[in-house]
DNA sequence: GTCTAAAAGAACAAAAACGAACAAAGCAAC
DNA sequence: GTTGCTTTGTTCGTTTTTGTTCTTTTAGAC
């Protein structure tokens, strides 16, 4: 069953605040408290919300916040970074992608590429390169996360130990001033790990917002990748680090 | 099929607003009502969106791959064999689902089961369901196939070797008068056998039409299935086999 | 425990949206 | 010009959603 779009704005807003009142509900959205309960009951009966007097609250356990809205955030940024990393992927490659909105954006610069085999253990990048027919997928297998499409845990890890790639696309959530690479699942944190130990080539995508961010997991440093795919300059200090590191920098506009 | 204009500028809005309204959609587009509803129809019919009443919104989960038009096949008489299934398995039990349209079927109807942990190598199944949020899925690994969202070789076998499930649905393309189980493809033999091996109770799901089907490859035998669910009667012959196998036959209407 | 007011739920009617069928309009091929 | 095909508009009946009016349930005060 999909949700109207009242059904849909309801659930954003709780997602927003925690919990809302049927009361409240009903004055913003300009109907009766008994549409507003129908809602809340469908909601609550697909367990997306559990039903309090009075209203409606969270239910517990539910982080998809945030990646929805990402996707779209910077698109442009993301296409460019995309762009300048497929370009450096020859034909006939093999490639690991990880999850990520900037990874998924690379995917669908892949979609022309010839003879391709690509892993990947975001369910998104599978969907988009199967509109590659000249691309082999596998599918790292995990647990699946609701709220990105990513596939983690110990299956997707030693998955991925049986594979030696030509190149492999990491995103992550935030990069510090120190050059550490961070993210904010420690499981997928694991998986970065395993793949950069694995490939010839490590290539990192993420756009400008991730500089000023900061997440609590650490994956690596930017030393132990190759090339760094970015839309604006480094400060100094870091430029500095990566020269000496021989990480390549490519600044897409 | 291809776009008309107007439904892939209706397409562009949608990924840019996450929504669209029919009525604002005709106005901008100076049509009525009527044709916009078609455009949407179309459009949720190919995958691109799902229809709400009075609109219609981006496509939710975290992939489409295999939507074909193989819906509409034997639906009814899949769909009551797919409740009959999964009105047999309890809530919290460990289960796998393998290819095929009819076990996609039984996912569907173990959407409001709760505390389910979910194995499957059949991305279709994921998608469907990551709507039960009382579910854990895990996506056995391997390579995609295309054509119907599999994921197959040795990766999907050493990857299901790690389990051991309270159920089984197991589907497949062809029955023989013999009572065996045959399949198109022999790596999807390898997966159902090795599942067949891992589980407490073996659930085979098959619409009449497989029975006088044949395939290459053999992957069991009805004897070494708990229960068999079907739409029509086996032949005479077949069903005494069965009784002494003791195969559980479920005839569903 | 009882009482009470608010909230919830059920049942039905009204309104809105939907889909199907058919007619009209547009357009290419002949 | 006609013919056949596709697209759009029109007019229905049908379904879904919403509002209204009840009765029942719940939370909190006592």
């Amino acid at each position: 069953m999909s949700l109207s779009f009242r059904q849909s704005d309801i659930l954003d807003l709780a997602k927003q605040k925690g919990r809302v009142s049927v009361e409240d509900l009903a004055e913003q959205f300009n109907v009766t408290v008994q549409t507003i309960r129908r809602d809340l009951s469908e909601l609550s009966d697909s367990g997306k919300l559990d039903r309090v007097h009075g209203g409606a609250v969270l239910r517990s356990g539910v982080s998809n916040i945030g990646y929805e809205d990402r996707r779209g955030l910077n698109d442009e940024a993301k296409t460019s970074i995309a762009k300048k990393c497929a370009a450096d992927i020859p034909d006939g490659a093999s490639v690991f992608l990880n999850i990520g909105t900037s990874t998924e954006a690379v995917a669908r610069q892949l979609l022309t590429h010839k003879n391709l085999m690509v892993v990947t253990n975001n369910m998104n990048v599978a969907n988009i390169l199967v509109d590659n027919p000249d691309c082999e997928i596998v599918v790292a297998g995990g647990v699946l996360r609701r709220s990105d499409g990513g596939l983690i845990g110990n299956l997707t890890v030693s998955t991925i130990r049986q594979f030696k790639f030509d190149y492999a696309i990491i995103g992550c959530s935030a990069l510090d001033a120190e050059g550490d690479l961070l993210d904010f699942d420690f499981q997928e944190v694991n998986v970065s790990q395993t793949v950069i130990a694995q490939t010839r080539h490590a290539m990192l995508v993420a756009d400008h917002s991730k500089f000023h961010r900061t997440a609590p997991a650490r994956i690596a440093s930017l030393s132990e990748i190759d090339t760094f795919y970015t839309d604006a300059p480094l400060a100094t200090q870091l430029t500095e680090l990566c020269n000496g590191w021989q990480t390549g920098l490519v600044i897409c506009h």
